[in-house]
DNA sequence: GCCCAGGTGGGTA
DNA sequence: TACCCACATGGG
């Protein structure tokens, strides 16, 4: 099958690469995963799902609170206690079934041991933590980046919404087309892509809304200038 | 009140 | 494969 026609031009490539910097220039380091512990991370990557991080910061302290930020702590709240502590986080009761699907798996194969979990090959990984129901591919990428210091780039709803204003991909490129994408044209390894994808987080929380599709107040718009034409929906 | 948020899985055509 | 939908709380 021909190919050709999706295949990132090396002028898209080379311009990724300037956002970067671009973005690194303008708002600094971001210091991310935002957490005490890695099992911290991995709870907060599901938690996190498909909700405001503000959210999330809420269920995370009353999860510390229960002492239940490991995975003995918080398989002993039981369903109920843990779904009332992850209440403010929204899907509260299928959220609480992929903590505990998680936890107990973590244990039985793992000894909820990082060290161990991470010493296979990240590839490996990121198919056992498909298999998990309720781990899709940007929660076990953001496992893999954060919590496991994998040289894996996470593609969420900011950076495929931003790369698409930019025309950098198509509007049919998916998630794995996307995360391609940004792996073969930046080669810096897990800090350039965790610090890459908290920069666009950052970004998109801020300037690039969905109601706003001109982002108008973007700060790329006026970088790389060419961008500017290209800038709409 | 309405829209949105650092997704995922199941169903249907 | 490509949509559509449920899942739910809290802030702007």
């Amino acid at each position: 099958m021909l190919r050709y026609a999706a295949r990132p031009s090396e002028l898209k490539r080379l311009r990724l690469r300037k956002i970067y910097t671009h973005l690194y220039r303008q708002l600094g380091p971001q210091r991310w995963w935002p957490a005490r512990s890695t099992f911290e991370m991995i709870a907060g990557a599901i938690l996190t799902q498909a909700t405001n991080w503000h959210n999330v910061e809420k269920a995370i302290s009353r999860l510390r609170r229960r002492r239940a930020l490991q995975p003995q702590g918080l398989l002993a709240l039981g369903r109920r206690g843990l779904e009332h502590a992850v209440r403010p986080a929204g899907y509260f009761r299928q959220k609480a079934v992929r903590l505990r699907m998680f936890a107990s798996w973590y244990l039985a194969r793992y000894h909820g041991q990082a060290r161990r979990l991470f010493a296979k090959r990240w590839r490996v990984v990121r198919q056992e933590l498909l298999a998990l129901h309720g781990i899709g591919p940007e929660t076990a990428d953001a496992i893999l980046l954060y919590a496991g210091k994998q040289p894996v780039f996470v593609v969420d709803a900011y950076t495929q919404r931003i790369f698409r204003r930019h025309r950098l991909i198509g509007s049919a490129a998916g998630y794995e087309d996307t995360q391609r994408f940004v792996m073969k044209s930046l080669r810096g390894g897990e800090r350039v892509y965790n610090e890459f994808h908290a920069l666009l987080v950052a970004l998109g929380k801020r300037y690039c809304h969905r109601r706003d599709p001109d982002c108008s107040r973007c700060p790329l718009r006026t970088f790389p200038h060419r961008v500017v034409e290209a800038h709409v929906t």
